[in-house]
DNA sequence: GGGCTTATGCTCACGGTTAGAATAACGTGA
DNA sequence: TCACGTTATTCTAACCGTGAGCATAAGCCC
């Protein structure tokens, strides 16, 4: 009664739009009776030469769509991970961040654009911290907190939540989304963790069904670990440019990049950094104004990437690299 | 007439002795006789509840070594990667990465340290530039150019290679490993470009089987990948400190540092930054002078993960996270 | 004690980042 | 036409971390 083993490639596409970050999902299925899942499919070994055509193959099916930049994220195994059909097939499931630039899935097509702040609401902080994370998260993991025996193991869940969620000296570190998640998971405060295997220390209660819209699956986890990706990525490589049109402002350029940080930058300073690492060139046109001084039009200097060793727009905390 | 799929999980097993970083090794089997392997066996659905913990299963059972760190590094799967027993299973290698303090193989088992750098010659630039690289590669990665057609290709492949060996104004980038191991595959510089798939753009061939050792199937390719993240990680992770013993004097600690960056590093200016980073704690005891004034031993404060964002030892380039 | 080796402390210059002030260019409405 | 709001763009000053080297301390060997 030996179980079969089936790939599962998964798909996590980002766009930017309208000052938020975007991810394509298809109406789910699984144990959540309607959560949205990611788009995936199963390896077809004798279909797919490499995980990554698959992986396109099965998009393409789903959502019509023709994905540019592919990137490879983590390959989920655990056997309690959810999203087998039976009991029988152990489903090992490769992640996959896209970034796209296109809004509209190709025609007749089930699948919908979401905000990705809205299953991962905690992580926005363009505006201050939000409020499901003061007014929610914060009291709640202090719950967690106090809900552990004196001693190391409470002093171990501070320091986590410390870390993770930056409460303690250290402050807001953008890229830590799969920690923050997972720290809700253990915590019990993403509705994920009452579906899963361990039910585990989820002393701290929410109110309702736990924070943030869920996904099918373990498609939540797969997100955060998407973004916490691309925002460390931003730094050292020129992603932000796949998600742009051809020619932008730098205010529209700024701006894709806070929105996928979920933090606000010094425009002088974001200026000069994308100009100095010599990322972006002037068309000579200007962007018909949108409500002051005409902005100059940039377009992405493709051979920035032969040139410098880690080209990237350069976020707050860590210096850009490559000197 | 359809495929079976099947997930093997590989180990690509890190120590440092004696100033040289390591890996675990097994006799090899696959097309090329003899080539050493790393650690692998395949997914057992019914008994690993999780892919590391499958992964740890069966290093301990080639090997007689538990593990203590382990993260996962990449999954491959292109149909023609090899790994395969006969040419109706479909194999998809998930790789891991782990460190080790110990050295010894349990008796019994066919396991062997071999030095890393074996297999990638190129990658040690503690004593100058490798003679390898500067003898035998940078002159078939030119004549590699030279191979092809002038214009835009051409201009393509030189910016390849002075990016990723460092040839540009840009200096050489220590984690590049799987760019130079990918590049040195596709200009047909390494013996495994002539067994897999793709025999290739391979014009330039070297005088003999190619640059450093190969290893079987695809296991160079992951062991680059194992090298440059772990070369990586050290600037934000304090993993070192898995590989030394429970004390040590900061020499030491910058050795192996040094080993596996394949860098040298300015003495003192190391030592302030582990210092400052309050990574290490002074015991009262020196060691035994090793030729001059004792140094002091010192501890990992493995409290450290829960006071600052990014704690590792900082490489040159990219000054140290997290201010 | 002289000379060698390694450990450890300290200083200084440079380059990059942070944070703003100051100025330019456009549209709008009085 | 002009004051005002908005966004673009230029420039400056303070600050910090890093890179590099000097100087001193503390062992060993002869």
């Amino acid at each position: 009664m030996s179980r079969r083993v089936t790939v599962g490639l998964h798909a996590t596409i980002v766009a930017v739009t309208g000052e938020a970050p975007r991810v394509l999902t298809v109406s789910g299925g699984g144990a959540d009776a309607g959560a949205p899942a990611l788009p995936f499919g199963p390896l077809d070994p004798d279909r797919h030469r490499t995980l990554e055509l698959g992986l396109r193959a099965w998009v393409r099916e789903q959502t019509g769509m023709d994905l540019a930049h592919v990137e490879q994220l983590y390959t989920f195994g655990d056997r309690d991970r959810g999203g087998a059909a039976d009991g029988r097939t152990r489903v090992i499931a490769v992640a996959y961040l896209a970034l796209v630039r296109e809004r509209h899935p190709g025609a007749g097509h089930s699948a919908a654009w979401q905000p990705v702040y809205r299953f991962l609401p905690w992580e926005d902080h363009r505006g201050g911290e939000p409020a499901p994370l003061r007014d929610g998260i914060r009291p709640a993991l202090d719950a967690w907190i106090a809900g552990a025996p004196p001693g190391a193991e409470r002093r171990e869940r501070r320091g986590r939540a410390d870390i993770t969620f930056g409460s303690g000296a250290a402050g807001w570190d953008a890229e830590r989304v799969l920690d923050r998640y997972e720290l809700l998971y253990e915590a019990g405060l993403v509705a994920e963790a009452r579906r899963g295997g361990r039910s585990g220390d989820g002393d701290a209660e929410p109110g309702g069904a736990g924070f943030g819209a869920p996904l099918a699956f373990d498609h939540r986890r797969i997100l955060a670990t998407a973004l916490g990706r691309l925002r460390g990525k931003l730094k050292y490589r020129p992603l932000v440019f796949e998600l742009l049109p051809e020619t932008f402002t730098l205010l529209q350029l700024q701006r894709t990049v806070e929105t996928l940080a979920g933090i606000r930058l010094h425009k002088q300073n974001f200026r000069r950094l994308v100009e100095r690492g010599a990322l972006v060139e002037g068309t000579g046109r200007v962007e018909p104004a949108t409500g002051g001084r005409p902005a100059e039009l940039f377009r992405f200097r493709r051979e920035v990437q032969h040139e410098r060793p880690a080209p990237g727009v350069g976020l707050p905390g860590l210096p850009a690299a490559g000197s």
